[in-house]
Formats: structure tokens, sequence, C-alpha cells
DNA sequence: CTTGAAGCTCTAGTGACTAGAGGCCCTACA
DNA sequence: TGTAGGGCCTCTAGTCACTAGAGCTTCAAG
């Protein structure tokens, strides 16, 4: 049995946070001790480690949702599961893809103020003006 | 003299978004016509495309009110535009090199389910299953 | 038995918007 | 000149995923 801390110490997830994922009926609510505390079992640990994984991962709260109650009543078709997998993956890539073009023009941008000295601080002017940029981005 | 849907338009920033950085400050408050609606010059044109722009670039609205803040007199020195922009380049590059352990994690995930059918189904379990993570994400 | 950390509930705040209600204004067309 | 329907106004409240704080109770160590 876990005190709500211990929860919080070994898995990573804050405490507060803890109990607003109990809150929004992510997590199931754990029994109490005679002072009211929570009491958490191995299945309140598991349930937390996979939300903090798929977390970590970029999922969303209800995307964690779906895959919990996916959990359980699958039988041998997983197709949802593994689709919100891939459209998290393909979210994924395409975040990349973007950052890597602001990361080129913010390159661009920092490279007009080198040396840091005279005649420099092209930055706001190049932050003001959209047209130099050799993409879309956004 | 530009209507806020006319600026909205052309910059491609909602109505009600260009209310909110005014309201927050962040863009000065226009003229209004006879009937209280706002009108705008090139100057807010202006402000707003640099607003954009630099939210494209992932810049949080506080960044923002400095870098706007510093334009005007920042004299021969640009150290501090310079150095918000190094920093979100940092960021930027941070972000970039942590999604991209992300998709490596969802590919492996995603390959786990390949076929659609009889006997795979491991999305699940591994993302209750952080041990087989190759590194550090989160 | 005391003390201080950890727990409890509740409310409110964060950032950057977004949505909706309920009303006023402006323009184009008949 | 009248009117229809779009655009604009303010205000409040909601989103997501937490985070912070107040004010109280309980637990565990010494």
């Amino acid at each position: 049995m876990f005190s709500i801390g211990a929860l919080s110490k070994a898995t990573g997830v804050k405490v507060p946070t803890i109990r607003y994922y109990e809150e929004i009926g992510l997590l199931p609510q754990p029994g109490r001790n005679a002072g009211n505390q929570r009491r958490y079992g191995q299945d309140g640990m598991d349930a937390l480690g996979f939300i903090k994984h798929a977390r970590d991962l970029g999922f969303s709260l209800e995307d964690i949702k779906v895959l919990m109650a996916l959990d359980g009543h699958l039988g041998d078709d997983c197709a949802e599961a593994d689709r919100i997998a891939r459209s998290q993956l393909a979210n994924v890539r395409d975040r990349i893809r973007k950052l890597e073009q602001l990361a080129s023009e913010l390159e661009r941008i920092s490279h007009l103020c080198d040396g840091g000295h005279g005649g420099c601080c092209k930055v706001l002017t190049a932050l003001g003006d959209h047209s130099q940029c050799a993409g879309e981005h956004g």
C-alpha cells in the first residue's frame, strides 16, 4: 500500500497532479485509510505509470482515457489503440518538420547579430518581416 | 484605415485574438470611429504582423512584449533581442531532439501491431512498460 | 506527547486563446 | 428611405493540463 506521496516519488508525477487525474476520472478512486488518506495498490501504480508514459509520449489526457477504456475489452481487435498510436506518430513527425523550419529561420535571424556590435540589430527587423522566410511556418 | 476584420484577414490572426492582444496590453489601443468600432492604421498592421511572426516562431507573448519594448530605445546594443532569439533557438532544438526520441519509440510501438490481426495488441502493453524505451524522454 | 512533514479539501490562477450571449452598427440593395 | 444581414461591441465562461495557496487534519519519529 502506497501513500500518494510514495506514488508520486515512484512515478515522478506530482501529488496535485495525481489528485487532478483522479478528479477528472482518469485514475480510479483509491481506498482510504482511517484518517481519510488515499492508499494505493499495485494497480494504482500501474495505471499511473501508464498515464505518465503516455503523457511523456505526447498523448492528450483524452487519448489516454480512450486507451485505458480500450484495455480489457479489446478482444483481438486492437485497431483503435493502433490508430491512436499512429496518428500520434504522424502528429509528432509533423511537429518535428515544422520545428526544423523554425530552427533554420531562427538561425538566420541570430546570425544577423553575430558580432554583437556596430550595425547589427536586425533581429527585430527580421522578426517583423515575414517576406524573408524561406518557407511556410506556423 | 482598417476594421478589425480587415486586419484579421490581412494578418491571419483571428478577430477575438486581436482583441485579446489589446486587452493584455500587447497591441496598443487603436482609435475608434463614431460607432465605437476599432480603426487601425499601418502601425497597427505592422505591430500585429510582428506578433504573428514571432508567435509562429514559438516566442511566448511575454517574450514578444519584451522584444517590442526593446524596439525604439535599443541604441546599438541589441544583446537582449539576440539573447531572446538564441534562447528560443536552443529551446526549439531541444524540442526537436525530444520529439525525435518520441517518434522512434512510437514507431517501435506501432510496429508491434503491424498486421492488425491475431496475437497483436502489444500497443497498450508497450505504453504501460517504460523499461523498453531506448532513452530518456518527457 | 509533541512536533513537523505530509495529507486533506477548496478556490483561484496560469497561458493563449475560443465560444457564446445579447446587443449595436454599417453597408448594400430595393 | 427602409431593411436585411453581416460585422462589430462587451462581457462572461470554458478549454487544457496543470500549479499555487489557504486553512485545516493526520501520521510518524523521537
